[in-house]
Parts: C-alpha cells; sequence; structure tokens
DNA sequence: CAACTGATGCGAATGATTCACAATCAGGTC
DNA sequence: GACCTGATTGTGAATCATTCGCATCAGTTG
C-alpha cells in the first residue's frame, strides 16, 4: 500500500493522494501532464478537482517523488521519481525515449566544478527523428 | 546595418524588426523575456507592443536568428543565435553561465544514434549553486 | 507614388496554473 | 469510538504569459 509512501514523505494519506500516486505508478513510463492525470482519475471514476492534482502533484514534486519536466512546449509534464535518466524527444511524432550515461554524468559534474559550480541536478533533452515506420502517423497524442 | 540580416531571413525590414534586433544584439550576453525586451525598448522610448514583440521573436525563431529557451520555470527566454553553448544555472541566485564542450556534444551525438534517433538540437541545462561572493543578494528573480 | 501585401497595435481571448475560502477529512487524543 | 484541530479538498474566480482578430498602417516593387 502507498499510504507508507505518503507517511514516508510526510503528507497525510487522503484519497485524493493515493489516487494520484495510483495513477503515476501504473504510468511509469510515461510523462504526465497535470490534466492528463485528471483525465485517467475520471476514467476510473474518480473525480478529483484539477487544482487539487496542481497541489498535490507539486507537493509530491516537494517531497522528491515527481519529477517536472519543461520539455520544450512550456508546459509541465510529470513522471514518478525513478532514478537519474534523460531524454530524447521525436521532433515529429513526439515520442519520448529514456536513457542513462554514467560517462555524461560524470562529464557535467566536471564541468560545472570547473566552473566553480556545485551541482545539484540538470536537463538534457535530446531531439532528433526517430525514423521509425510508425513515426509522424502517430503525430503526437498518446495516452491510455 | 541589420537591414540586410533581416532581408537575408526573408523578413520585411521595419522599424519594429529592426529595433527588437538592436536590443537582442546589445543584450548578447543576456537571456531576455518578451517582456524584458518590451521594457527595454520603452526604456529608449521606442513604444512598440508586447504582442508584436512575441510575433517577431517568433518569426525570428523561425529564420533561426534568435532561440527560444524554457529553463525550469517554463516562461520563454530568448537570446541571439551565437553558436552552439549550453547553460549553467545557479539554484539561489538565478545567474546564467555558458559553457561549450565539444566532447559532450559528440557523446549526446552518439547516444542518440544508439537510439536510432538523428540528433537536430539538444537541450543541456545545470542547476547549481555559484558559491561566488555575490550570490545570494544579487537575487535576481528570486523572493522567499 | 500607387498598389499590393504583409506588419502592427490594440484589446479581447486563451490556456495553463494558482488562489481564496468555506466545507470536509485525517490522525492524534481521551 | 467520538472529538478536536489543523490540514486538505472542491469550486470558481483570478493570474500570467502568450496568442488572436481585425482594422489600420508601412515596405517593397514597378
Ligand atoms: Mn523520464
Ligand atoms: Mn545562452
Ligand atoms: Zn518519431
Ligand atoms: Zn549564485
Amino acid at each position: 500500500m502507498q499510504t507508507s509512501d505518503l507517511r514516508k514523505a510526510g503528507l497525510k494519506a487522503t484519497l485524493p493522494r493515493l489516487k494520484i500516486l495510483e495513477v503515476l505508478q501504473q504510468n511509469k513510463q510515461d510523462h504526465l501532464s497535470a490534466e492528463d492525470v485528471y483525465r485517467k482519475l475520471l476514467d476510473n471514476e474518480e473525480d478529483i478537482g484539477l487544482a487539487t492534482i496542481y497541489r498535490v502533484l507539486s507537493q509530491f514534486e516537494d517531497a522528491g517523488l515527481v519529477i517536472r519536466h519543461h520539455f520544450e512546449d512550456g508546459h509541465a509534464l510529470f513522471e514518478l521519481e525513478q532514478g537519474p535518466h534523460d531524454h530524447l524527444i521525436c521532433v515529429k511524432c513526439g515520442k519520448i525515449e529514456e536513457f542513462f550515461d554514467n560517462e555524461m554524468q560524470q562529464r557535467q559534474r566536471d564541468l560545472a566544478n570547473k566552473s566553480g559550480f556545485d551541482l545539484s541536478k540538470h536537463t538534457l533533452v535530446l531531439y532528433g527523428d526517430c525514423q521509425t515506420a510508425n513515426c509522424e502517423n502517430d503525430t503526437k497524442k498518446d495516452s491510455s
């Protein structure tokens, strides 16, 4: 039960929070907007106010449970914290892939230090053409 | 004269466009919001509508004259295109430094290829504590 | 310098996100 | 278990950055 996850984060285990966490866990692989979460909850007969979703996602972010991204369109996308990784986004179909490269992380740390910064986090997004068969058709509209 | 820059980009050399371009050139080192540009123009007695600034900045972006960034707050910041470089942002004072690392770029290309992507651009931002004496006071856009 | 066409300026519209606040709930206390 | 109290929620209104609509205006071309 994720009740303990919430308690551990210093948050009361309320129903909205449990349901939102559940949606995030069921979509580990995706990057969801607040609206996406809202819709998925509605599909599940859970009518939770959009403002609550925004509030809870921010609380989760503060608690280190989720990561908020601002990819190129400026809108926020959320995902469950699952360890460090970076993103590869297809500029044609919008597909988002994840990857992790230790050597790159190391080099980033070195570069930051070289400028006198104490690195705390980073954002790396690679944009390109995924060149797959089903690209382009599937134009930027995935869910469920 | 930057009139030729605009013509070359296929844009009419109008006064608003020339003035906006001028502001960008006078602030090469900064990353300006549309509002910032608007204010700087007002300071210069140039009263250009904010909507025009947004429109022109987008046109400049399409023409490859400027780069639009969405750093963590989601709001757009613009800068004149001046060749590839990445950013280092102080999480305390908001200072933005630039750097370029060829080896990193190479590694990014390799990683993208490994996933079958044809890399077209990337975004790398390192966040950390700049640890300088005038950090924290200088708070450019911070509050709390 | 007239005509054509695109560009501007304004204010209204939009869309994502936040706020205000009264009603409700979770979690500890007897 | 009932009670209390502060935290949390739902609702709608408010905000903020950004975009649109449209009447007017200005560059460019010949
Ligand atoms: Mn991810
Ligand atoms: Mn820059
Ligand atoms: Zn694709
Ligand atoms: Zn600093």
